[in-house]
DNA sequence: TTTCTTGCAAAGAGTTTGCAGCTTC
DNA sequence: GAAGCTGCAAACTCTTTGCAAGAAA
């Protein structure tokens, strides 16, 4: 089977870039935290890991490029920094997150649940939906737990 | 009737601050322009209109303060500048908003249409919503006409 | 007087850009 | 060798902060 670093190389190649190694060295870091939420900054340290030579500037062009091509997603949960996250293969849309307001933690909801809300706004404002953004901001289950403890005490 | 200013006057002074003639004029500039979503600038600008000698920081901090009192709401639609929002009186929850992504143009949702899934998130994800953010990217009724009218040239 | 608030200027954080040098085809 | 890409440093934008002066209780 095609590895996704694979297809993502197809998908620079198409749009006529190419798969450079500071590319390469920044997907990679992306592929191995999807499920984290890295800003610029944590995305360039981690590739500095692996690539001590690489510049800060580079990873932020890489990763505005990756946004163009609907490879990973840009989104700001409002502290001022942007964050990166890989799109799932083959998802139709965005997915959800969760942040929790006690200890800052980000989970990903990646079922669809907007279904119905999407078809009333397009119906009922007559709004051609490409895309969208939904964040709860709440407790999460664990701080939620450690609450209990605590009261338990 | 009392007017709304004086009711954020009380809130203000309930939480041990005074609404001082710069946070007045701010806060009136919000109220004239309760559809747009104006950027901390633009609400300089305008206050700047009216009060020549306030200052940007200023501005900044009274937003700040009102954000915490939750009498505005900042958001964020990925532009890299934030943006407030007065909150509807008496509204439980922040409304929806609809970005064009031809004309820049915001619209609002004041309808709740999440309550569904906030009931499905809280109890398959347990997790305790306090907030959310909603935003739909996409074409807006005005984008759509247009379209469609250079279609017929 | 004491406390809060303000305006200004400077600092800070995050991001973008100009450019010379380096790759790659 | 033309085109694309990179690293560095400087520039830029938005926002916050330190501080001395001003207003209010």
């Amino acid at each position: 089977m095609e590895s996704r670093i694979e297809r993502i190389k197809k998908q620079l190649h198409t749009a006529g870039y190419k798969l450079t190694p500071q590319r390469e060295a920044t997907v990679r870091v992306l592929l191995e935290h999807e499920e984290d939420h890295l800003s610029a900054e944590d995305v360039y340290l981690l590739v500095k890991e692996k690539s001590p030579e690489i510049g800060l500037a580079t990873v932020y062009r890489t990763l505005e490029l990756l946004t163009e091509l609907k490879i990973v997603d840009k989104i700001n949960f409002g502290d001022g920094v942007s964050r990166y996250d890989l799109r799932k293969e083959g998802a139709a849309h965005f997915h959800h997150h969760l942040v929790c307001i006690e200890c800052g933690a980000v989970d990903e909801i990646q079922e669809d649940l907007l279904e119905d809300v999407e078809a009333i706004v397009e119906r009922d404002w007559n709004f051609k939906i490409k895309d969208h953004r939904l964040t709860f901001h709440g407790i999460c289950y664990r701080c939620q737990e450690k609450e209990q403890k605590e009261e338990h005490e």
